[in-house]
DNA sequence: CTCATATCAGAACGACTGACATTC
DNA sequence: CGAATGTCAGTCATTCTGATATGA
């Protein structure tokens, strides 16, 4: 069996595209995959520290520092020393990184849709309730 | 919809779960991915050119250079000129090499097994044939 | 003291781009 | 000449490990 048949480079070459397409939707208006998931973890609560960035966003801390330093310079966020706690940052949405948000949320919903175009209905969910299995184990 | 749902989401963590696996195994043999692709180039004809490991292997021809030297310091293949054409390389498997090609199959298989464990048959067959669909778009 | 927070330096893997000399 | 081959230097995104300074 040839490793081009192997369910993980399958794995891979599904992803590889889903997110190759990904990437070029949001490198059109300067954004990568990680702006995108911090910027959603202010979808509920806000503000947040970064521990909770963080996790919401399931990202190491150090590259939510990264991430919201470039957020920062883009006038997406504002990071603030945490009154009642000095060693956190309180971060909050600007009203740009609001609008920012709402831009990149539409442009990945609609990648989607053209990333599930091949698939029926019914293959897409069995699809995504396979690959939770898998993710979990 | 928060990103964790999105196919892509689901797609990436799927994946990220099977390589982590797949490299952890490979790398108990000190292995790594681009030398079980490039090896298992050699499971047909050899001996085989650079730019046809390259194709073989799904590999760009810098990783092809890349890994062969490594595999080459390994003893498991040998690079000679192509006395047809001194422009490319004859690349060999040694006896060694075969083995390894051996070893690294039986890993990667096994590891198949591994991530697809929480599926039935119907379920695998159709992860499968979807993300076939998904790789060609 | 121990723990949490944020930052920094750097690595790994996989994929890729541009350039170059050599040879066909 | 144009095209192919192998090599070299480097980028990029994603994930992760370690160390450090600071404060709770």
């Amino acid at each position: 069996m040839s490793f081009s048949e192997l369910p993980t480079w399958l794995l891979s070459q599904a992803h590889l595209r889903a997110h190759g397409i990904l990437n070029a939707r949001l490198a059109e208006v300067d954004a990568r995959g990680y702006e995108f998931r911090v910027l959603q973890s202010f979808a509920g609560a806000t503000p947040l520290s970064q521990v909770a960035i963080g996790t919401l966003a399931r990202l190491d801390r150090r590259d939510v520092t990264v991430t919201l330093t470039a957020l920062e310079d883009a006038g997406h966020v504002v990071r603030r020393a945490d009154p009642d706690d000095a060693r956190r940052n309180v971060v909050e949405l600007t009203p740009d990184g609001r609008a920012r948000l709402a831009q990149l949320d539409a442009i990945v919903l609609a990648v989607q849709d053209e990333i599930l175009r091949p698939l029926d209905d019914d293959a897409r969910s069995g699809l995504l309730s396979a690959l939770r299995l898998l993710s979990v184990g």
